[in-house]
DNA sequence: CGATTGCTTGATACCTCTCAACCCAGGTGG
DNA sequence: CCACCTGGGTTGAGAGGTATCAAGCAATCG
């Protein structure tokens, strides 16, 4: 297996938390309100270039952060250079939580990203007194073990082309621009998330395309012509 | 793919709730604490056979578990017969958690088994005032995040080799058996876990054998060798 | 304009699946 | 006791799907 070079360079070139904590420096980073909760803990807005990382493995867990704009990858380096993308976070979701001290995973932003931050009262965010968010935690936890299980059930046992179309069904749902899905990542992280390699993640596109289940209008722009047949393949 | 003939067949031959209930009104299911931890509530024991059904998916989620002993699979069926294990519980482990009002994912007894269960109090028990609990159980459920972030490591950039290696060190581990692992599950269960299938789950227990690294006195009963190589593979 | 990056496509190699045969242990019945 | 059957496991030969290696295209950027 080759390495993802382009991927490698990136974080090498990226001190892991000379970013991160120049965020947290920057003017810009005002308190704000979460916007589309009830919940009234308010969180310091960061902003993040794409390929920027947020917070690397092994990292002391201090923070989580809830996406305000933009797609973030949740993602693990192993030996030589692959990579497996846990999960993509997008608009609304919480990610950061973790039952020990140190992430697990490292996050980096897909594209430009704003995210809110929000600091973790204790070791153990679980016990705080605000039910309210306590609960909205939990279900952010639910929420992404569903995810997992769902992410498991795609890598056990499906072809690559059931993995691209699932992956398009999922995101199409998630953009919910109707027929059109915009993707904001490469074709690197579609294979990396689906255990692919770009090439093949290229093919499948193609070939949905010449059924007439797709159209492609740019490598990132996609129409859904045929949902049902495309949803079809995750039988 | 061809079906897991024997699954199916054993899944239609058992009556989704029938089991469940039944092993409710039992006389010997009776309010038992749990063994291992400090918490006060109580859950009735009850008793599974190897390959009953405990719950289906689909099924109301008004119960959660607790395993006393034995191991239970966590699985879907998929289409034609293909199944995806996520997750094997063994003792000490909670399982039945749900988002929502019904069961995600079907659990089985991969051997026989004793579980405590519990009632669930409301909706979401996540709001119980029982912080204790509370606590426990945001504990397990991102135990079973961490697991299912894990599995997905394994099935997305893993040779088959690498799978089976890591599944060997992983139920070494919980098994804490010392160099003496036993498997309670089949190789089909273990095929299902790693989106292998058994054929090839057998042919690199035997090359791992060849190589040194393991040695079967048995299919189930495996020693393990050389861990340290074994979990290299992992890299 | 050349260089770079992301993407697509083709040819080939390799890994895993499929299909098949066989072994072995346990259970059952004559 | 043996014959038979069954289920789980192993092994082999061949097919097929995906990775690898390589070339080329389009868009972007300095």
């Amino acid at each position: 297996m080759s390495a993802h070079l382009a991927i490698s360079v990136n974080r090498s070139a990226l001190p892991p938390h000379a970013i991160n904590s120049k965020a947290w420096g920057k003017p810009a980073a005002a308190i704000a309100p979460i916007w589309d909760t009830d919940v009234s803990v308010t969180g310091a807005v960061t902003h993040f270039a794409q390929d920027q990382e947020i917070y690397g493995e092994g990292d002391a867990a201090h923070v989580y952060y809830k996406v305000a704009s933009g797609v973030v990858r949740n993602c693990k380096f192993i030996d030589d250079g692959r990579r497996q993308i846990e999960a993509f976070y997008v608009a609304g979701d919480l990610f950061g939580f973790e039952a020990g001290t140190k992430y697990q995973f490292s996050t980096e932003a897909v594209c430009d990203c704003t995210l809110v931050a929000y600091r973790r009262r204790s070791a153990d965010v679980k016990m705080q007194s605000d039910d309210r968010l306590t609960s909205q935690i939990y279900a952010s936890v639910m929420r992404n073990l569903s995810r997992a299980q769902a992410h498991i059930l795609l890598l056990g046992r499906r072809t690559a082309l059931e993995k691209v179309a699932a992956f398009l069904c999922d995101w199409a749902d998630r953009a919910s621009g109707g027929k059109f899905v915009s993707l904001e990542m490469t074709r690197q992280d579609i294979g990396d998330y689906l255990g692919l390699t770009i090439e093949t993640v290229s093919r499948m596109m193609s070939q949905l395309e010449r059924q007439g289940l797709i159209e492609l209008s740019s490598a990132r722009q996609i129409k859904v012509n045929n949902p049902a047949a495309l949803r079809e393949l995750n039988s």
